[in-house]
RNA sequence: CGGGGCAUGGCGCAGUCCGGUAGCGCACCUGGUUUGGGACCAGGGGGCCGCAGGUUCGAAUCCUGCUGCCCCGACCA
């Protein structure tokens, strides 16, 4: 078999970058540091959005649209907020080009913005900005919005899907009465996120709270789920932030509650990208190919014909579309495979390329004896199958695979997560194959990022559910009330 | 912003050192044989060699300048 993609064990990184180009998810554009989604990965793509749309609805939210561009002094209204993203924003200074006069074009330096427009690498400015007008009132809350947008951060070093200067998200922003309430949103929305990840992705996730150094610019608490990827490394697969009324403060949104008085409103906001795609990639696919969860493939099913002349196709595809019916009936996404300038050998290897969790053969000999060849895109096992319970067995296989990859990522990182008790026990990890290291840390944030320069790894979080344990910071030594997580990370 | 690499048919590359009719694989088109793990034969179409100058009888190749992208590091979701 042709491969034209590195191995895993070869050069993790290429091996990343050849499948997202030979999957046909993603290539890159001719603009620096831009990708070019193709139709297969947007399919992914979709169906993320559709899932996650769901359940924002689910929980009273809404979806509305605000523009791209956001007005400079805007950003500057929230101190730690642009001191977060100022070094990454991309600027509109004209709004006009003319004729250079030797075929090109330049531009027009009459046509200067009397005030400078940054592209949105975020949207909590322009939104509070719009809040103020639509919050009067306790009864005008919760506000609960929701955009899918695009926004643009002016990274030095990008990668396809998990760091490009503009990427597709969806933002959250609610405003509420009070804290605990904003807080509770805060929660309730990684909660979804964890789920999402967890059942529908199959990638197991760890819920935590960033540290200081970590959290979101202008945030007063950051939560996040953080995935480990199959060389050890962590991801961090989505973030929910309690703003606390940082941005109604800077912003002056104000409602009267029942008695009258006047109240700044507490705020949250909440995100996942494309970067998730990037996860799902890294968190289950092999040396040949993608492997996908099937709540997530934009195909589940492909049933290749095997036959040598037009009449045995005949047959083969009367078969097949009695049993794409009775899986379409189910819900279940099923491709007929007779494309008749492709050899059988050359579609097996292209679904496993594009990680399609079940792939069905039908060929003379099924037809002999009223069965399938049915295999697994996980685990490439192969079963016969009577034709007659294949519209059972097809959504139980399925359901094995969604359950079965979550599992083996599990026991991934399981394998990989440890326990060390000094510097020496944590520096080797660090330098090894890396993974998670639940770790005691004094909590300050000169010892985090001395642990930083050190071995690179950072703290990904303080996971909700550590136990209490009394112990010393394996740098410093000093006291220290639980474990937090370190590795190096995405 | 440093270090490296690349730019030649749709894609991947050779050719550049040593200047002399632009080539290979894949893909594509036509016909035939094939079809249970990336088929084969025959024929065919397609290229401002990244851009701009220069040297030369002659430049993909030598010289000068420019541009773009990728990879590796420091910043970040």
């Amino acid at each position: 078999m042709a491969n034209k993609i590195t191995p895993r064990a070869q050069d993790y990184s290429l091996w990343y970058n050849d499948l997202v180009k030979e999957a046909g998810l993603a290539e890159h554009s001719s603009v620096k540091g831009c990708m070019v989604i193709k139709p297969y990965g947007f399919a992914i793509w979709e169906k993320m959005q559709a899932e996650l749309d769901h359940r924002f609805k689910e929980t009273g939210h809404q979806n509305a649209y605000f523009p791209l561009f956001i007005p400079k002094s805007f950003l500057s209204k929230e101190a730690a907020h642009i001191e977060g993203f100022a070094k990454e924003c991309a600027v509109v200074t004209h709004y006009r080009l003319k004729s250079d006069g030797k075929g090109g074009v330049i531009v027009d330096p009459d046509a200067k913005l009397e005030e400078e427009l940054i592209v949105r690498p975020t949207s909590e400015t322009i939104i509070w900005n719009t809040y103020k007008n639509w919050i009067q009132s306790y009864r005008d809350l919760p506000l609960l919005i929701n955009q899918w947008a695009n926004v643009v951060r002016w990274e030095m070093r990008t990668r396809l899907f998990l760091r490009t200067t503009e990427f597709l998200w969806q933002e959250g922003h609610t405003a509420h009465a009070t804290s605990d309430e904003a807080v509770a949103e805060t929660r309730q929305m990684l909660d979804i996120y964890a789920d999402f990840a967890e059942n529908f992705m199959a990638m197991p996730v760890v819920k935590g709270t960033k540290t200081a150094n970590e959290r979101f610019a202008g945030a007063i608490d950051t939560l996040c789920i953080e995935a480990m990827m199959q060389d050890g490394k962590a991801l961090q697969a989505g973030t929910s932030h309690f703003l606390g009324q940082n941005f109604a403060k800077a912003f002056d949104v104000k409602f009267s509650d029942k008695s009258g008085n006047l109240e700044y409103v507490w705020a949250t906001s909440w995100g996942v990208s494309t970067r998730l795609i990037g996860a799902l990639i890294m968190a289950h696919s092999d040396d040949d190919g993608l492997v996908l969860p099937p709540s997530l493939a934009p195909i589940q099913v492909i049933i290749v014909p095997i036959y040598k002349q037009m009449e045995e196709l005949q047959k083969i595809s009367d078969a097949a579309n009695v049993l794409m019916k009775e899986l379409k009936a189910q819900g279940i996404s099923v491709k007929y495979d007779d494309d008749d300038t492709k050899k059988p050998g050359w579609k097996f290897a292209e679904s496993e390329l594009k990680g399609i969790p079940l792939r069905i053969a039908i060929g003379p000999r099924d037809l002999e004896n009223g069965t399938a060849e049915v295999v697994m895109r996980d685990t490439k096992s192969k079963q016969v199958v009577s034709f007659s319970e294949l519209h059972k067995e097809v959504p139980k296989l399925l359901k094995q695979i969604q359950d079965g990859i979550y599992l083996k990522a599990l026991k991934k990182r399981e394998e990989n997560t440890y326990y060390p008790n000094n510097w020496d026990e944590f520096s080797e990890i660090m330098k090894g194959e890396g993974g998670f290291a639940w770790a005691h840390w004094d909590g300050t944030a000169e010892t985090e990022l001395k642990i930083k320069e050190l071995t690179k790894a950072t703290i990904r979080c303080i996971p909700f559910d550590r136990k209490e344990e009394k112990g010393q910071c394996i740098l410093t030594g000093k006291p220290s009330e639980g474990r937090v997580i370190f590795a190096k990370a995405y």
